[in-house]
DNA sequence: ATAGTGTGACTGAACAGTCAGACAACTGAA
DNA sequence: TTCAGTTGTCTGACTGTTCAGTCACACTAT
């Protein structure tokens, strides 16, 4: 076995180079990143220590600063890996051949659904804005808002194209889209205060049928 | 002045009393709460030290031990004292001979004008719930959700109301509170980002518009 | 004279981040 | 295949700093 991995050219080398340490590597940045959101969403930033961490992650505190500069590093990475994955699931769903209106709902489906099955997230994000110092890295903290506005944004031009084809009423479609998170986030917060008994998701028709009624162009 | 002092009984006596030293003292814990305040919901609790509150009272830090008991009993009579004034707001407008819906619409323009006047008081409000450790005086964080949920329970109860009345349709009240809730909350955490531009009470119409157009029994 | 207020240097605990040394994975020469 | 040497990874005791809360002393109204 050794031998054949030996015989390889550089290339792969460097991918079987990875196949002992790197994953391992991987695997320990994955570990990290998972202790540190269920703990930073238990607790919130401050409260949250580094040795707590590494408890959580089996690991020794040394070991963290191998894989993040520092305490907001990790924190700020965990918030972007999980956006980047209910943007990545927002964008497909957008794509769908439907009329806006319906892309809408959709959009909120998968949002409740996202928040439903990654609480966690949920809660982080919604410590983040005003809890850290602002002498904090505005480079980190950047990359946070950026993923956050690209959300909206994402919301306000399907409103938009409903405006445009008719199917909601002229109004400010930044705030709509304002107005609809805000829906989509007070029962998530009602919801999980409830101590998330019954399904989120099934939130979904309330929070669509008031934000659409209230919305569409009156025939 | 001072010989009619001491002549008089001792429940006057009492009284005068507070009026060198008593007034002072209260005019000093209303200094330090203030300060506090403004602190919290600039830069959040952890971020916020008692010296840099000191400094802001213009006051030595051993002087907020003499009128609180600790950083967190600071923080929370500060929430509390405002919320107390939302809620004495809100109680006497609803006391208004108007139909349920209307005073609902009400009540959204008092919510609004309150946070656009206070805005300091919101930005505690909205870090507050997951931020602190649990160990923390359980009885001191209960203070302000047994206030919040004081509020979310008139306007459940307005819309009650309003549903027995068949203005609105027959939905779970409590969700309803919540998204209009939402609703007015998403609203100022917009108005916010845009750094104030305008009056956040001009969406009074916006926020209730599309409330209840979506919320409202159709005819 | 004294009791009620105010002060800010000080104390002890908590915690982010470091670093010297232990350890495991790999290499290549024999 | 073995093993000494090399490189990359991990560890947790340690360090320096920050900060809530204290306390001995100062001040001021009565």
């Amino acid at each position: 076995m050794l031998q054949d991995l030996k015989k390889s050219k550089v290339g792969d080398k460097i991918i079987r180079e990875m196949n002992k340490r790197q994953i391992k590597q991987r695997d320990h940045a994955i570990q990290i990143r998972e202790a540190a959101e269920k703990l930073f969403a238990k607790r919130g930033f401050y409260p949250t220590t580094m040795d707590d961490i590494a408890r959580e992650a089996k690991l020794a505190k040394g070991t963290i600063y191998l894989y993040f500069d520092s305490k907001e590093d990790l924190f700020f990475s965990a918030i972007e890996n999980k956006l980047d994955a209910l943007l990545a699931r927002i964008r497909e769903a957008v794509k769908e051949p439907l009329s806006p209106s319906q892309r809408i709902k959709l959009t909120i489906g998968i949002h409740l659904k996202f928040l439903e099955e990654n609480r966690d997230c949920f809660k982080i994000m919604q410590s983040f804005p005003e809890q850290l110092k602002e002498k904090l890295e505005r480079k980190l903290k950047g990359r946070v808002i950026e993923r956050q506005s690209q959300y909206i944004k994402i919301i306000d031009r399907l409103i938009q194209e409903a405006i445009r084809k008719g199917e909601v009423r002229s109004l400010d479609s930044r705030k709509l889209a304002v107005v609809l998170m805000g829906i989509a986030h007070s029962l998530t917060v009602y919801w999980i205060s409830k101590k998330e008994k019954g399904s989120l998701s099934e939130d979904e028709s309330l929070a669509w049928e008031i934000f659409w009624e209230g919305a569409r162009r009156k025939v």
